[in-house]
RNA sequence: GCGAGAUUAGCUCAGUGGUAGAGCAUUCGCUUCACACGCGAGGGGUCGCAGGUUCAAACCCUGCAUCUCGCACCA
C-alpha cells in the first residue's frame, strides 16, 4: 500500500514502465500474428545519423511516430516500428577525423590510410554510435528494438551493392567526366541536393581587354571571380547584340596571367545565346573549367579547358606566378589588385550574388570537372504517378478513418502526402529530375563494387577472378543506401525466391506511414519511392506525414551553432517525457513550423499533474478518505517475472465479460442508468463528443487538434464542471447516487486514460494500474497493459439509449453551469467577498429537482439557494442573471453598504 | 523569375458561409478539504488592405501589400 503523492513525479514512473513494456515484449512485432482480424501496421523510422544525439526535431518526429504506433496497437493492429541508424558518410568521417586530430593522433587522414581510418570509425561507432536510440527510449518510443538496423550492417551493405550492380547492368549507372559540385573542404563531389544557395556579399569587377584585331579598342567585362581569368578560354557576346556583332570572330588578349606573353593569352570572341544583353556589360568571360554554364558554352564551341584550381581550392601554377598557391579567395583580391595596377580595372562595385555552399562543410562549392559515377533514376514515371496530387480526381482531403480507409482501398498504389501541398513540390522535382552523382571521395561508406584492370571494367558483388584488378576507391552517397530503407531493413535480398519466403516483408511491406521533415523530400522520400517501385514493384509507404521545422521563440531554426536548441533530455529530466510529448504535440499543427518555447512543456507537465490529481480525487471519494492518507494502489511495482508475452494479446478481454448485452466492451456495467443525473448525462455526452473529435483528428494526422480536444474535455469540462458538481453528491448522503457517480467517474477516467495513452504513455500506464483498471487481470499475474487496451469507441445508438443520451441530454446541466457562471459574475459585480457565503434566490423556468439545486448551491459557494415560485417578486434593484434554466437573484440586503457602493459608482461614472 | 505558405487578442495559433475562439501573458480576487503545476471572475480583436459574390464573408472570388520558405538563376 502506498499513497499517491500530491504532485505527479514522472522520474519515478517512466523508467519502470519502459522496462516493463520491454520485458513483456510489447514492442516486438510478429508477422505470424498478422491476420484478417489483426491487420499489420508498420513504420520505418527515419534513421538518425549514427553519430547523432537527440534534438527537438527528433522529439517532434518520433513522438508522432510513437503516437501512431501506439494508437495502431490499441486499434488491435500488429505493429512494427522499425528503428535504426544511418552511417552518414561525410558527417561521421568528419567527426571521427576531427576527434583524432584533436587528440593529436593524426594530422591528416593519410597518416592512417584508408583501412586504418575506417577501422577507427567502426571502433568509434561501436563505442558511441546509437546513443540516440537509447535517448529515444527516454522519450517512450515503442520501437521494435530487436530489429534495429544500421545502413552498414553486412546484410544491408549487400543490398546496397546488389542494387548498384543491378542498375549498372540495366545501363542506368554510368561513369563520366562531368561538371560536379565539388566541396574543397571535404574533398569530395556532392549531389545537387547537397548544395544550398546563399547570398554572398562581394564585388562585381569591371575590367578591360584589348581587341587584337583593333588595337586601341577595348571590351569591358564584368565578373565576380577575377581569379579565374587565367582559366578563360573565350569571351562571349550575344549574337544579336548590335554593340558587339562586328567583333564576333575577332580576338582579345586575356588580362591575366601577366607573366605569360601576350601572344599566348589570345582568346576568341564567340557568340552564344546564353549571354544576356543587359546583364553586366553584355560581355561574358568564358571559364569552362570553373562554371557550369561556361562549361556548356565550352562544349558548344569546342573550347579548351584550363583548370587553375586545386581540389582544395588553391590556385595552380597555370594561374601564373602572381597567384599560384594562393587560396581562391585571397587570389580573388590579389587578381583585382593586379588588374588595377595594370590599369585594366574600371571599377569594383559592391555586389550581392547567390553562391552554392556545401551543406555539410558550409564552404562555397566549386564547379569542378571530374570523373564520377552517375545514376539515371529508375521508375521515374511510376513514382511520379503514384502520389495523389491535390485537386486531382483521386484525391480528397483527409477527413476520417473510414473515408481514408475506403480511399486507400479504392486507389491501390496511391500514396498521400500530408499536408497535400508537398505533393506539388514532389511532382515539380520529379518533372525536372537530373541524374544523380552517387560517388563520393570518402572512405566511410559502401565502396563502389567496380574493379578496373587496364581498360577493363568489372561490376559485381565480389572482386573478379584473376590478378591485377583494383577496386574503385570511391564510396557511395549515403542516400544511395538510405533509399532502400523501408525494405532493406526488413531483410530484403533481391532474390525473388528468397524474398517470397520473408514473412516480415510479406506482412509489413509496404509500410503504412512515413513521418519525416519536408527538407529531405528529395534526398530521401522521392528516392525511396523510386527504389520501392524499382525493386519491390510497389510504393514503399501509404501515407507520408511531413512535420514542420522546430524553431525557437524568435522563429529561428534550431541549430547547434546558434545554441538555441534545448537538450530534450534536460527537458525530460525536468518535466517528464509525457510533458515534453504533450507540449510539443500541442504546439505542432499539421505541416506548420513549430515555434518552440519551454513554456509549452511546462504546460504539459501541469497537464499531467492535473490528470494525476483528478485520479487522486477519484481515489479519495472512492475510499471516503482524506487526500493526505490515501490507501491506494498507485505507485505499485510490476512483478519481476515476465509472463508469457502472448497473454498481452488478451489484454482487457476480461473487461468484456461483465457487460450487459446491449453495451460494447468499453462500457462498464456498474452504471445504473436510472440513477444518472443531468450532470452525469452531460459528462457522458461530452465524452462521446471528445472520443469522436480525437479519433477524427488522429485519422487526419491533426495531433494538435487531438490534444486540444482532450485538453478541453478533461480540464474544462470534466474537471472544471463535472468533478466540482459531483462534490454535491459526495458530500451528501445518498449512497446509491454516490456509488453511481463513482461508476460514471471510472467510466470517464477509463476512457480518458486510453484516449491519452498514445500521447502520454507513462502517466496513463501508471494510473491505469494504480486506479485498478487492470485489476481484472493484475499485471503480476500475467498482465494487461494499457498499451493493448482497446481504443475507445464513440457511443452506439444502443449505448446512447442505455444512458438516456438524446440530442438534448447535455442541455439541462449546461444551462445550470452557464447560470452558475452568471451568478459568480453577479457576486463579483457586487464586490462581494468570495469567502463570504451568500444567499441566492432561484426562480426556475420549469421543474428543478432539489439535487440540481444542491449542485447550483455548491458551485456558487452559496449559503443557500432558495427556490421560489414563479409569482415571486424580488425587491426592486436586485441583481439578476437569467437563462433558459431560470432567473438567479442575489438579494443584497445586509450584504452591501449602499452608501459606499453609491459613492464608488459615482466616482467610476465621473472617471468615464 | 516560377511556385508554395502565412497575415485573426500582447505572444503562439485554432477557426472554410450564420451572434469572433484556445493556451500563454495580463488585471482583479481566492492557503474553498484532488490539484497554487491550482480555483473563480474579467479586460483585450472594425479577423493585412481594396473591391466583388451573397439575405449573410475571418471564411468564397479578384487585385494589392507585407513576411517566410522552396525551386531556378546572369557572368
Amino acid at each position: 500500500m502506498s499513497e499517491i503523492s500530491k504532485a505527479y513525479e514522472p522520474q519515478s514512473v517512466e523508467e519502470k514502465w519502459y522496462d516493463f513494456w520491454l520485458k513483456h515484449g510489447c514492442f516486438t512485432a510478429d508477422p505470424a500474428r498478422v491476420s484478417a482480424t489483426r491487420p499489420a501496421y508498420s513504420i520505418a523510422i527515419p534513421p538518425p545519423n549514427v553519430t547523432g544525439v537527440l534534438t527537438m526535431g527528433h522529439v517532434l518526429n518520433n513522438t508522432i511516430q510513437d503516437i501512431l504506433a501506439r494508437k495502431a496497437r490499441m486499434d488491435g493492429k500488429e505493429v512494427l516500428w522499425l528503428p535504426g541508424t544511418d552511417h552518414a558518410g561525410i558527417a561521421t568521417q568528419n567527426v571521427v577525423e576531427k576527434t583524432l586530430k584533436k587528440a593529436g593522433e593524426i594530422k591528416h587522414r593519410d597518416d592512417l590510410g584508408r583501412e586504418a581510418l575506417v577501422a577507427k570509425i567502426w571502433e568509434w561507432k561501436e563505442k558511441y554510435g546509437g546513443i540516440i536510440l537509447k535517448q529515444l527510449r527516454a522519450l517512450g518510443a515503442s520501437c521494435d528494438w530487436s530489429r534495429t538496423r544500421f545502413t552498414m550492417d553486412p546484410e544491408y551493405s549487400r543490398c546496397v551493392q546488389g542494387v548498384f550492380v543491378d542498375l549498372y547492368n540495366k545501363g542506368l549507372i554510368y561513369r563520366g567526366k562531368r561538371m560536379v559540385n565539388w566541396c574543397p573542404a571535404s574533398l569530395t563531389a556532392l549531389s545537387d541536393e547537397e548544395v544550398v544557395m546563399k547570398e554572398q556579399k562581394g564585388f562585381m569587377y569591371h575590367f578591360r581587354v584589348e581587341v587584337v584585331e583593333h588595337p586601341g579598342t577595348f571590351l569591358t567585362i564584368a565578373t565576380t571571380r577575377p581569379e579565374t581569368i587565367p582559366a578563360d578560354t573565350a569571351v562571349a557576346v550575344n549574337p544579336k547584340d548590335p554593340r558587339y556583332q562586328h567583333l564576333i570572330g575577332k580576338h582579345v588578349i586575356k588580362a591575366l596571367p601577366l607573366d605569360v606573353p601576350k601572344e599566348q593569352r589570345v582568346i576568341p570572341i564567340i557568340a552564344d545565346e546564353h549571354v544576356t544583353f543587359d546583364f553586366g556589360t553584355g560581355v561574358l568571360k568564358v571559364t569552362p573549367a570553373h562554371d557550369k554554364a561556361d562549361y556548356e558554352i565550352g562544349l558548344r564551341h569546342k573550347l579548351p579547358v584550363i583548370d587553375v584550381l586545386t581540389p582544395d581550392g588553391k590556385m595552380t601554377a597555370e594561374a601564373g606566378a602572381d597567384l599560384a598557391g594562393l587560396d581562391r579567395f585571397v587570389a580573388r583580391k590579389r587578381s583585382a589588385e593586379i588588374l588595377e595596377a595594370a590599369g585594366a580595372l574600371d571599377k569594383a562595385e559592391p555586389y550581392v550574388n547567390n553562391v552554392g555552399f556545401s551543406e555539410r562543410a558550409d564552404v562555397p562549392i566549386e564547379p569542378r570537372l571530374s570523373e564520377q559515377w552517375f545514376l539515371k533514376y529508375p521508375s521515374v514515371e511510376a513514382s511520379k504517378a503514384c502520389v495523389a496530387q491535390p485537386g486531382s480526381a483521386g484525391f480528397q482531403p483527409a477527413s476520417g478513418a473510414t473515408e481514408h480507409a475506403a480511399k486507400m482501398a479504392a486507389l491501390p498504389g496511391q500514396m498521400r502526402f500530408f499536408p497535400d501541398r508537398w505533393a506539388k513540390v514532389y511532382d515539380h522535382w520529379m518533372g525536372g529530375i537530373q541524374d544523380w552523382c552517387i560517388s563520393r571521395q570518402l572512405w566511410w561508406g559502401h565502396r563502389i563494387p567496380v574493379w578496373y584492370r587496364g581498360t577493363e571494367t568489372y561490376c559485381g558483388l565480389m572482386a573478379p577472378e584473376g590478378a591485377g584488378w583494383t577496386q574503385d576507391p570511391d564510396v557511395l552517397d549515403t542516400w544511395f543506401s538510405s533509399w532502400l530503407w523501408p525494405f532493406a531493413t526488413m531483410g530484403w535480398t533481391g532474390d525473388k525466391a528468397e524474398d517470397a519466403k520473408n514473412a516480415t516483408l510479406k506482412a509489413f511491406y509496404p509500410t503504412t506511414d512515413l513521418v519525416t521533415g519536408p527538407d529531405i523530400i528529395f534526398f530521401w522520400v522521392a528516392r525511396m519511392i523510386m527504389a520501392g517501385h524499382e525493386w519491390m514493384g510497389e510504393i514503399p509507404f501509404r501515407n507520408v506525414y511531413f512535420t514542420g521545422i522546430i524553431r525557437d521563440k524568435q522563429g529561428r531554426k534550431m541549430s547547434k551553432s546558434l545554441g538555441n536548441s534545448p537538450d530534450p533530455l534536460d527537458l525530460i529530466a525536468k518535466y517528464g517525457a509525457d510533458a515534453l510529448r504533450f507540449g510539443v504535440m500541442r504546439a505542432a499543427p499539421l505541416g506548420q513550423d513549430v515555434l518552440f518555447d519551454e513554456q509549452t512543456v511546462e504546460l504539459g507537465r501541469n497537464f499531467c499533474n492535473k490528470l494525476w490529481n483528478a485520479c487522486r480525487f477519484r481515489q479519495m471519494v472512492g475510499t471516503g478518505g482524506q487526500a493526505s492518507s490515501l490507501p491506494v494502489s498507485a505507485g505499485f511495482q510490476p512483478a519481476d517475472e515476465a509472463p508469457d508475452p502472448a497473454i498481452r494479446l488478451g489484454a482487457c478481454a476480461s473487461e468484456v465479460a461483465s457487460k450487459p448485452a446491449v453495451l460494447s466492451e468499453d462500457t462498464q456495467a456498474e452504471i445504473d442508468p436510472a440513477l444518472l443525473t443531468a450532470d452525469d448525462r452531460w459528462v457522458l455526452a461530452r465524452l462521446d463528443q471528445a472520443i469522436r473529435e480525437v479519433t477524427q483528428a488522429m485519422a487526419d494526422y491533426k495531433f494538435s487538434d487531438a490534444t486540444a480536444a482532450l485538453y478541453r474535455f478533461f480540464w474544462s469540462e470534466y474537471c472544471d464542471w463535472y468533478v466540482e458538481a459531483s462534490k454535491a453528491a459526495f458530500y451528501g448522503s445518498d449512497e446509491k447516487h454516490k456509488a453511481n457517480k463513482l461508476a460514471v467517474m471510472d467510466f470517464v477516467l477509463g476512457h480518458l486514460l486510453r484516449l491519452f495513452h498514445p500521447f502520454l504513455p507513462f502517466i496513463t500506464e501508471e494510473l491505469w494500474h494504480g486506479m485498478g483498471f487492470s485489476a481484472d487481470m493484475p499485471v503480476d499475474q500475467g498482465g494487461t497493459t494499457l498499451m493493448f487496451a482497446p481504443w475507445p469507441k464513440a457511443f452506439s445508438a444502443d449505448e446512447k439509449a442505455y444512458f438516456g443520451l438524446d440530442d438534448t441530454a447535455d442541455q439541462v446541466a449546461q444551462a445550470k453551469y452557464d447560470l452558475v457562471s452568471l451568478g459568480r459574475g453577479l457576486r463579483r459585480d457586487c464586490k462581494i467577498d468570495p469567502a463570504k457565503k451568500v444567499k441566492f434566490v432561484l426562480r426556475p423556468a420549469g421543474d428543478l429537482p432539489p439535487a440540481e439545486v444542491e449542485v447550483v448551491k455548491l458551485l456558487l459557494n452559496a449559503e443557500t439557494v432558495e427556490v421560489v415560485a414563479p409569482g415571486w417578486i424580488p425587491e426592486k434593484g436586485t441583481p439578476v442573471a437569467a437563462n433558459t434554466l431560470g432567473e438567479l437573484f442575489l438579494p443584497l440586503t445586509g450584504l452591501v453598504d449602499y452608501a459606499a457602493e453609491r459613492e464608488r459608482l459615482g466616482t467610476e461614472l465621473e472617471k468615464i
